[in-house]
DNA sequence: AGGATTAGTGTATCGCATGCACAGTTCATA
DNA sequence: TATGAACTGTGCATGCGATACACTAATCCT
């Protein structure tokens, strides 16, 4: 893969990280001699996202793939440069492509709870998603999602700046909320079972100074709430998308 | 560390894992035989956190740990059991207690505000508490945040369930903003130079039905925001702030 | 004094990513 | 049509981090 195999845009694409560079697919040239790849990346990729899927991206290891595949493990670095590279790619992939620009009937506001709704279920499709520690996703799905979300600003009456400052928050929102519900689905069907601990730490909570949060243990708040995933989720975007229109009428 | 180290509260504690254990602080009798401890959990949390603060969690081994102190490695497992359990003590250590409640005076908006401020400002003094992988963190500072959190609520006239959501949403979006701008901070200053990254990228975003990402490229929207972080931070949460208080006012 | 406890050491193993040299393929060109 | 460059995949080896285990040494209760 030298730079003979870059295209057009290749001179300056050359100083982009590999990752990113087969993220936007810009090695395109394939190669002519030698012998025919048994394998591609896109199918590495779906077979990493099938095992994550199944057993949690822990399972996701080069051992494991080259085993799926039949290859020796060293047969991958053909595929992708690193492990690193491997993760950037997997999370631009299992994210997808967003469904059809939101629909033009409605209010923004509509826009923008179906693109929250719709970004949660790639989520929860694929919890393991947020423990790819994947920092600046520059990459194509990741910004294809970005876009349909400022498709749905366009008309929120907000300037560039505070469109920028909505989308990052509105993208926030989804992604922390669905790794924070996985989390706590996570740990009340592992833990040491979850009502051990709240047992053994709610009473400590009086004596500690913390008389609110022994309150809510009390009321078995913490524990009840399971289940209203939706509704917490749904309150947070109400209340988000409220103070952004605010701000909008504001202006 | 055997149950008879339990204190009172050992009969039901002793179902919580070790880290909870450690964490609170339930095992308090020293032991009586033996050669005198030369670490304390206190000493090599400390350390960590130095380690941590100089070279980023990667910096943070046992091996490194160990050497710093001038013993081996595995002497390491008398003040902890396992790597992921000194994860979750350098979490709550770091996090550390949180500032007097609320002052009195001034608005519950004005209390919540103070309250995220404080709580982004230990998070910027520690960036790498999000490389930490704390999933449910049941523990003593954790909370004692969040009690501060509820405290500041308390007049803000929402509902337990809404406080609880509210809580969520405004601990999730410090902790969410506060990594997405350490990421990009990080990936200004490391990356292959931002600029040529965005310099390939930008003109293939057009191409790619992205007009409206191109568009905020071009801008250089997304290269001088830089430095506005605390503005970003502020319009977020004003945003969350003004939507929780007109939730409140409709009921 | 003696044995139970506990701290710290040394050695070894395991999982996982990864570097390197090499063998086997395939095709463009001389 | 031979020949070698360009490629794919293999085997072997290394390094690092966490961690198990057996053992020595210290300390104190009885």
């Amino acid at each position: 893969m030298t730079r003979s195999r870059l295209d057009a845009s290749g001179a300056a694409a050359a100083r982009l990280p590999r990752g990113l560079r087969r993220a936007w697919a810009l090695d395109t040239s394939a190669p002519k001699r030698g012998p025919k790849a048994s394998l591609s990346i896109a199918r590495i990729l779906d077979e990493a996202v099938s095992v994550a899927d199944a057993e949690g991206l822990p399972g996701v290891t080069l051992t494991r793939l080259a085993e799926g595949f039949g290859v020796s493990t060293n047969a991958l670095y053909r595929y992708f440069d690193s492990r690193e590279e491997l993760d950037l790619l997997l999370h631009d992939h299992a994210l997808g492509t967003p469904q059809a620009p939101a629909r033009e009937r409605g209010s923004w506001q509509d826009s923008v709870r179906a693109w929250a709704h719709a970004l949660r279920a790639r989520y929860v499709a694929h919890p393991w998603l947020f423990d790819l520690r994947i920092r600046v996703p520059l990459t194509p799905h990741s910004l294809a999602w970005l876009e349909m979300l400022l498709t749905a600003l366009e008309h929120s009456g907000l300037d560039d700046v505070q469109v920028l400052r909505a989308a990052a928050l509105l993208d926030g929102y989804v992604r922390w909320n669905s790794a924070a519900a996985r989390d706590v689905a996570e740990h009340r069907a592992s833990a040491v079972d979850g009502t051990a601990v709240l047992g053994v730490i709610g009473p400590l909570l009086a004596e500690r100074g913390m008389p609110r949060i022994a309150a809510l243990f009390d009321q078995g708040l913490y524990r009840d709430a399971q289940g209203d995933d939706d509704a917490d989720f749904d309150y947070g975007l109400s209340c988000i998308i409220s103070g952004l229109s605010q701000g909008a009428d504001q202006r």
